[in-house]
DNA sequence: TCCCAGGCTCTCT
DNA sequence: AGAGAGCATGGG
Protein backbone atom coordinates (compact mmCIF):
# COMPACT_ATOMS: atom_id res chain seq x y z
CA UNK A 1 0.00 0.00 0.00
CA UNK A 2 1.21 3.44 -0.72
CA UNK A 3 2.28 6.10 1.81
CA UNK A 4 -1.31 8.59 3.09
CA UNK A 5 -0.80 11.88 4.30
CA UNK A 6 -3.24 13.70 6.34
CA UNK A 7 -3.40 17.60 5.91
CA UNK A 8 -6.61 19.30 7.27
CA UNK A 9 -9.39 18.15 5.33
CA UNK A 10 -6.81 16.56 2.58
CA UNK A 11 -5.31 13.40 2.18
CA UNK A 12 -2.81 12.13 0.19
CA UNK A 13 -1.91 8.97 -1.52
CA UNK A 14 1.55 9.27 -2.69
CA UNK A 15 3.12 7.88 -6.18
CA UNK A 16 -0.48 6.05 -6.76
CA UNK A 17 -0.24 3.42 -8.96
CA UNK A 18 -2.80 2.01 -11.21
CA UNK A 19 -5.31 4.44 -9.98
CA UNK A 20 -6.38 6.98 -12.93
CA UNK A 21 -9.24 9.17 -11.87
CA UNK A 22 -10.50 9.84 -15.27
CA UNK A 23 -10.76 5.56 -16.07
CA UNK A 24 -11.70 4.53 -12.86
CA UNK A 25 -14.09 7.49 -11.98
CA UNK A 26 -15.90 7.24 -15.76
CA UNK A 27 -15.40 4.12 -17.04
CA UNK A 28 -19.10 2.21 -16.12
CA UNK A 29 -18.86 1.18 -13.14
CA UNK A 30 -20.87 4.48 -11.09
CA UNK A 31 -22.78 6.96 -12.48
CA UNK A 32 -22.41 10.04 -10.05
CA UNK A 33 -18.91 11.34 -10.30
CA UNK A 34 -18.25 14.60 -12.31
CA UNK A 35 -15.48 15.72 -14.48
CA UNK A 36 -14.44 19.21 -13.54
CA UNK A 37 -12.90 21.79 -16.32
CA UNK A 38 -9.93 21.55 -13.87
CA UNK A 39 -9.10 17.96 -13.63
CA UNK A 40 -11.01 18.01 -10.56
CA UNK A 41 -13.16 15.07 -9.80
CA UNK A 42 -16.30 15.90 -7.55
CA UNK A 43 -19.18 13.24 -5.97
CA UNK A 44 -20.74 11.50 -3.20
CA UNK A 45 -20.66 7.96 -2.02
CA UNK A 46 -21.85 7.28 1.17
CA UNK A 47 -23.20 10.37 1.76
CA UNK A 48 -20.11 12.05 1.92
CA UNK A 49 -18.90 14.74 -0.58
CA UNK A 50 -15.52 14.57 -1.96
CA UNK A 51 -13.04 16.62 -4.83
CA UNK A 52 -10.18 14.64 -6.12
CA UNK A 53 -7.02 15.53 -8.48
CA UNK A 54 -4.05 13.72 -9.50
CA UNK A 55 -0.90 15.76 -8.71
CA UNK A 56 2.56 14.78 -9.32
CA UNK A 57 2.31 11.14 -9.53
CA UNK A 58 -0.24 11.54 -6.13
CA UNK A 59 -4.33 11.10 -5.79
CA UNK A 60 -5.37 14.08 -3.46
CA UNK A 61 -8.51 13.81 -1.93
CA UNK A 62 -10.21 16.56 -1.31
CA UNK A 63 -13.16 16.89 2.21
CA UNK A 64 -12.49 14.02 3.73
CA UNK A 65 -10.56 13.29 7.15
CA UNK A 66 -8.12 10.62 8.14
CA UNK A 67 -11.40 8.65 9.73
CA UNK A 68 -13.59 9.13 6.67
CA UNK A 69 -10.47 7.70 4.65
CA UNK A 70 -9.67 4.90 6.47
CA UNK A 71 -13.35 3.63 7.55
CA UNK A 72 -14.36 4.42 4.01
CA UNK A 73 -12.78 5.49 1.10
CA UNK A 74 -9.77 3.09 1.25
CA UNK A 75 -12.11 0.03 0.86
CA UNK A 76 -13.99 2.25 -1.56
CA UNK A 77 -11.20 2.89 -3.82
CA UNK A 78 -10.45 -0.61 -3.21
CA UNK A 79 -7.19 0.68 -1.98
CA UNK A 80 -5.89 -3.28 -0.34
CA UNK A 81 -5.69 -4.29 -3.40
CA UNK A 82 -2.66 -4.91 -5.88
CA UNK A 83 -3.67 -4.52 -9.01
CA UNK A 84 -0.39 -4.94 -10.52
CA UNK A 85 -0.16 -8.55 -9.80
CA UNK A 86 -3.65 -8.85 -10.89
CA UNK A 87 -2.33 -7.55 -14.49
CA UNK A 88 0.39 -10.10 -14.65
CA UNK A 89 -1.92 -12.57 -13.68
CA UNK A 90 -4.08 -11.92 -16.44
CA UNK A 91 -0.85 -11.67 -19.05
CA UNK A 92 -1.04 -15.34 -19.65
CA UNK A 93 -4.05 -14.53 -22.25
CA UNK A 94 -2.37 -11.72 -24.82
CA UNK A 95 -5.71 -9.91 -25.86
CA UNK A 96 -6.49 -9.38 -21.73
CA UNK A 97 -3.36 -8.44 -21.41
CA UNK A 98 -3.42 -5.43 -24.10
CA UNK A 99 -6.85 -4.54 -22.50
CA UNK A 100 -5.48 -4.42 -19.01
CA UNK A 101 -2.51 -2.44 -20.32
CA UNK A 102 -4.61 0.16 -21.97
CA UNK A 103 -6.97 -0.13 -18.77
CA UNK A 104 -4.79 -0.12 -16.35
CA UNK A 105 -5.62 2.73 -14.09
CA UNK A 106 -8.94 1.57 -13.37
CA UNK A 107 -9.68 0.42 -9.83
CA UNK A 108 -13.08 -1.53 -9.27
CA UNK A 109 -14.89 0.78 -6.60
CA UNK A 110 -16.64 -0.67 -3.37
CA UNK A 111 -19.90 0.95 -3.72
CA UNK A 112 -22.70 0.59 -1.08
CA UNK A 113 -24.79 -1.75 -2.59
CA UNK A 114 -27.89 -0.59 -2.54
CA UNK A 115 -26.63 2.04 -4.58
CA UNK A 116 -25.01 -0.55 -6.88
CA UNK A 117 -28.30 -2.36 -7.25
CA UNK A 118 -30.28 0.14 -8.01
CA UNK A 119 -27.69 1.82 -10.34
CA UNK A 120 -27.78 -1.29 -12.38
CA UNK A 121 -31.55 -2.04 -12.59
CA UNK A 122 -31.85 1.38 -14.02
CA UNK A 123 -29.10 0.53 -16.49
CA UNK A 124 -30.98 -2.36 -18.02
CA UNK A 125 -31.58 -1.77 -21.80
CA UNK A 126 -30.32 2.08 -21.46
CA UNK A 127 -27.24 4.00 -22.11
CA UNK A 128 -25.19 5.48 -19.93
CA UNK A 129 -26.03 9.19 -20.66
CA UNK A 130 -29.21 8.54 -19.45
CA UNK A 131 -28.96 6.46 -16.33
CA UNK A 132 -26.38 9.30 -15.22
CA UNK A 133 -29.41 11.47 -15.62
CA UNK A 134 -31.86 8.89 -13.95
CA UNK A 135 -29.72 8.75 -11.36
CA UNK A 136 -29.01 12.56 -10.69
CA UNK A 137 -32.87 12.78 -10.57
CA UNK A 138 -32.95 9.97 -7.93
CA UNK A 139 -31.02 11.55 -5.23
CA UNK A 140 -32.17 15.20 -6.13
CA UNK A 141 -35.71 14.10 -5.35
CA UNK A 142 -35.75 11.61 -3.04
CA UNK A 143 -31.97 11.78 -1.32
CA UNK A 144 -30.77 13.74 1.46
CA UNK A 145 -29.55 16.77 0.83
CA UNK A 146 -26.14 17.90 1.95
CA UNK A 147 -24.00 20.05 1.96
CA UNK A 148 -22.38 19.86 -1.49
CA UNK A 149 -24.54 17.17 -3.08
CA UNK A 150 -27.58 14.68 -2.51
CA UNK A 151 -26.66 11.67 -0.85
CA UNK A 152 -28.34 8.02 -2.97
CA UNK A 153 -31.89 7.73 -1.21
CA UNK A 154 -32.42 5.63 1.57
CA UNK A 155 -34.08 2.18 0.59
CA UNK A 156 -36.73 2.77 3.46
CA UNK A 157 -37.86 6.27 1.70
CA UNK A 158 -38.19 4.87 -1.65
CA UNK A 159 -40.03 1.57 -0.33
CA UNK A 160 -43.20 4.22 0.45
CA UNK A 161 -43.18 4.81 -2.98
CA UNK A 162 -45.15 3.69 -5.93
CA UNK A 163 -43.80 3.51 -9.34
CA UNK A 164 -46.46 7.12 -10.18
CA UNK A 165 -44.26 8.71 -7.27
CA UNK A 166 -41.16 7.84 -9.23
CA UNK A 167 -42.17 9.58 -12.30
CA UNK A 168 -39.92 12.91 -12.11
CA UNK A 169 -36.66 10.57 -12.26
CA UNK A 170 -38.39 9.53 -16.01
CA UNK A 171 -37.01 5.76 -15.60
CA UNK A 172 -39.49 4.32 -17.89
CA UNK A 173 -40.36 0.33 -17.01
CA UNK A 174 -38.02 0.03 -14.12
CA UNK A 175 -39.72 2.52 -11.61
CA UNK A 176 -41.59 -0.82 -10.24
CA UNK A 177 -38.28 -2.52 -9.94
CA UNK A 178 -36.67 0.21 -8.29
CA UNK A 179 -39.56 0.10 -5.86
CA UNK A 180 -39.32 -3.71 -5.45
CA UNK A 181 -35.67 -3.87 -4.56
CA UNK A 182 -36.28 -1.26 -1.77
CA UNK A 183 -39.19 -2.61 -0.76
CA UNK A 184 -37.30 -6.27 -0.27
CA UNK A 185 -34.55 -4.48 1.43
CA UNK A 186 -36.23 -1.96 3.52
CA UNK A 187 -38.42 -4.97 4.90
CA UNK A 188 -35.54 -7.02 5.99
CA UNK A 189 -36.18 -9.35 3.30
CA UNK A 190 -32.42 -8.67 2.06
CA UNK A 191 -30.31 -7.38 3.55
CA UNK A 192 -27.34 -6.60 1.38
CA UNK A 193 -24.60 -6.23 3.83
CA UNK A 194 -25.02 -9.69 4.63
CA UNK A 195 -25.04 -10.99 0.90
CA UNK A 196 -21.78 -9.42 1.03
CA UNK A 197 -20.22 -11.92 3.09
CA UNK A 198 -22.37 -14.82 1.51
CA UNK A 199 -20.55 -16.88 -1.00
CA UNK A 200 -21.21 -15.52 -4.71
CA UNK A 201 -23.83 -17.83 -5.79
CA UNK A 202 -25.44 -17.67 -2.53
CA UNK A 203 -25.57 -14.26 -3.14
CA UNK A 204 -26.57 -14.08 -6.39
CA UNK A 205 -30.13 -16.13 -5.80
CA UNK A 206 -30.82 -14.14 -3.67
CA UNK A 207 -30.61 -10.81 -5.41
CA UNK A 208 -32.39 -12.61 -8.57
CA UNK A 209 -35.52 -12.63 -6.22
CA UNK A 210 -36.26 -9.28 -7.22
CA UNK A 211 -38.14 -7.62 -9.78
CA UNK A 212 -36.23 -6.54 -13.06
CA UNK A 213 -33.20 -8.28 -11.31
CA UNK A 214 -31.53 -11.06 -13.65
CA UNK A 215 -27.85 -12.22 -13.61
CA UNK A 216 -26.30 -9.30 -15.71
CA UNK A 217 -27.65 -6.91 -12.84
CA UNK A 218 -27.09 -9.65 -9.62
CA UNK A 219 -23.46 -9.84 -11.09
CA UNK A 220 -23.01 -5.92 -11.13
CA UNK A 221 -24.29 -5.49 -7.85
CA UNK A 222 -22.39 -7.83 -6.53
CA UNK A 223 -19.20 -7.19 -8.21
CA UNK A 224 -19.44 -3.17 -7.92
CA UNK A 225 -21.56 -3.34 -4.62
CA UNK A 226 -20.94 -6.39 -2.36
CA UNK A 227 -16.44 -6.46 -3.53
CA UNK A 228 -17.27 -10.06 -5.07
CA UNK A 229 -14.75 -9.70 -7.95
CA UNK A 230 -14.85 -13.21 -9.87
CA UNK A 231 -18.83 -12.10 -10.62
CA UNK A 232 -18.45 -11.10 -14.51
CA UNK A 233 -21.46 -9.16 -15.69
CA UNK A 234 -22.21 -10.17 -18.87
CA UNK A 235 -23.80 -7.14 -20.99
CA UNK A 236 -24.20 -6.62 -25.02
CA UNK A 237 -20.30 -5.43 -25.21
CA UNK A 238 -18.96 -8.00 -23.47
CA UNK A 239 -20.53 -10.48 -25.14
CA UNK A 240 -19.29 -9.49 -28.07
CA UNK A 241 -16.21 -9.29 -26.82
CA UNK A 242 -16.11 -12.16 -26.00
CA UNK A 243 -17.25 -14.06 -29.32
CA UNK A 244 -14.79 -11.69 -31.29
CA UNK A 245 -11.84 -12.00 -29.18
CA UNK A 246 -12.00 -14.68 -26.34
CA UNK A 247 -13.74 -17.59 -28.45
CA UNK A 248 -16.99 -16.90 -26.39
CA UNK A 249 -15.13 -18.28 -23.48
CA UNK A 250 -13.87 -16.01 -20.23
CA UNK A 251 -9.86 -15.99 -20.37
CA UNK A 252 -9.12 -18.73 -17.81
CA UNK A 253 -5.96 -16.79 -16.41
CA UNK A 254 -9.31 -14.35 -15.40
CA UNK A 255 -10.40 -17.02 -12.72
CA UNK A 256 -10.14 -15.40 -9.05
CA UNK A 257 -10.48 -11.56 -10.63
CA UNK A 258 -13.25 -12.25 -13.33
CA UNK A 259 -14.64 -8.67 -12.54
CA UNK A 260 -11.73 -7.16 -13.30
CA UNK A 261 -11.23 -8.36 -16.11
CA UNK A 262 -14.54 -7.58 -17.04
CA UNK A 263 -13.91 -3.87 -16.72
CA UNK A 264 -11.02 -3.93 -18.17
CA UNK A 265 -12.46 -5.35 -21.53
CA UNK A 266 -15.30 -3.08 -20.80
CA UNK A 267 -13.56 -0.49 -21.28
CA UNK A 268 -11.11 -1.80 -23.39
CA UNK A 269 -13.67 -2.31 -26.10
CA UNK A 270 -15.46 0.80 -25.88
CA UNK A 271 -12.27 2.86 -26.26
CA UNK A 272 -11.72 1.24 -28.97
CA UNK A 273 -15.19 2.13 -30.83
CA UNK A 274 -14.92 5.69 -30.55
C1' DT B 1 -35.86 10.05 -38.34
C1' DC B 2 -34.37 5.78 -36.80
C1' DC B 3 -31.59 2.67 -34.16
C1' DC B 4 -30.13 1.28 -29.97
C1' DA B 5 -28.88 1.28 -25.12
C1' DG B 6 -23.97 -2.11 -19.17
C1' DG B 7 -31.65 -6.62 -19.84
C1' DC B 8 -35.59 -8.52 -17.99
C1' DT B 9 -40.33 -10.40 -17.96
C1' DC B 10 -43.77 -12.74 -20.07
C1' DT B 11 -45.61 -15.74 -23.45
C1' DC B 12 -45.53 -19.20 -26.77
C1' DT B 13 -43.52 -23.29 -28.52
C1' DA C 1 -35.26 -25.14 -22.39
C1' DG C 2 -35.18 -21.81 -25.83
C1' DA C 3 -36.83 -18.03 -28.83
C1' DG C 4 -38.99 -13.64 -29.43
C1' DA C 5 -41.93 -9.64 -28.54
C1' DG C 6 -42.59 -5.78 -25.60
C1' DC C 7 -41.06 -2.52 -22.58
C1' DA C 8 -40.30 3.71 -21.42
C1' DT C 9 -37.31 6.98 -22.63
C1' DG C 10 -34.19 9.70 -25.06
C1' DG C 11 -29.02 9.99 -26.73
C1' DG C 12 -26.53 10.13 -30.98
Amino acid sequence: MNDVFFEKDKVYIKNAKNFSLAQTLDCGQAFRWKAGGDGVWSGIAGGKYIELKEQNGDIVISGASKRDFEEFWFDYFDLGRDYAAVIKQFSADKTLFAAANASSGIRILRQEPFEALCSFIISQNNNIPRIKGIIERLCENFGEKKEKAYAFPEAEVLARLTPDDLAPIRSGFRAKYIIDAARRVAGGEIDLNSLCKLGYDEAREILLKIKGVGPKVADCALLYGCGHIEAFPKDVWIKRALSDYFGGEIPACAKGAAGIAQQYIFYYIREKSK
